[in-house]
DNA sequence: AGCATTTAGTTTCATTTGTAACTATATTAG
DNA sequence: CTAATATAGTTACAAATGAAACTAAATGCT
């Protein structure tokens, strides 16, 4: 038995059952973690959860147009703008137009938006820890290490373009 | 070092790195998970997701009102009521009336309902197999006991009533 | 150069979603 | 027994979402 495929459909007898079936299992604890952690902290300091997906993008890597937000964050390039306004309305973040391509604009957190942001972060760690307190380092470790192989197993499987 | 959140906070010196952060790769992986799957196979068939979710579990269960399914598919009771309505349109299941309790209705899977269920499962295997093909045998069942920890933990932090 | 195509981002519109109000039935307390 | 409360499910309304159309700028082709 080579891999989790031919354990699987060894142990499951080619039937489905909703509670072994992985995608259906992500997709459950996703929600709740997402319901957990932006119920919690996020309505709190009035942000969407565009928003703050946006916020911490920028802060880690400070200048990033709309475009390669929505690659990284995984959103939809509507989302990000409608986001994108609202913050800049806020005051978190500034845009700059590209000199060489006036397409594109840089945005960058004001100020403001990094306040915001390490305001946040302490209650997002804590939270963080408070999850991660249910598994032990090395499950962890390896947890990420799967999720890793997850996201680029299907982003090369045939339907998924 | 006892835990995954010492490990963690030790790791990252309390700083956020979404690369690292455990609910914003399981989001955006669950994210993926559920757009593969549902375009592949059940935009075929003609079904919504919370359609499949509820196909899926009558299939399992025989028979379930609509707030056991509310609560086994984490979904909003508005979402299964809409989606029971259709199915119920397209002759994929039926509603009894309790009898004892005449505001409870009991809804199971009409023959041809189950004959839907049992042409999508297949798809739905196959795809979860090239899935799986990605991790090893026991990297499946570390994964799944660490969503089962998650998940419990989670249930139990504080601001997830 | 000049026209077609591509690209970044926004806006429009139809669909999906969730909150809150509502209907109808059941249960509980006085 | 009756009135208040709770529960199952539906409906109405407002907000969030995504597909497609659109604007404006850049690139490619002849």
């Amino acid at each position: 038995m080579r891999n989790a495929a031919q354990a699987m459909s060894q142990n499951h007898n080619r039937t489905l059952q909703l509670r072994h079936f992985l995608a259906y299992r992500m997709v459950n604890l996703a929600r709740l973690l997402s319901d957990s952690l932006s119920q919690v902290y996020l309505q709190k300091f009035q942000l969407t959860i565009p928003e703050w997906r946006i916020l911490a993008t920028l802060a880690e890597h400070h200048s990033l147009n709309a475009k390669q937000i929505g690659a990284m964050t995984f959103m939809d390039k509507t989302k990000v703008s409608r986001a994108v306004s609202q913050m800049s309305d806020t005051g978190y973040l500034q845009k700059i137009r590209d000199e060489q391509d006036q397409r594109a604009i840089h945005l960058s957190l004001s100020q403001r938006g990094y306040d915001l942001y390490y305001r946040i972060v302490p209650h997002i760690l804590d939270w963080e820890t408070q999850l991660l307190d249910n598994i032990s380092a090395p499950e962890y470790r390896d947890l990420l290490a799967t999720l890793d192989k997850l996201e680029q197993g299907i982003k090369k499987m045939p339907d998924s373009e």
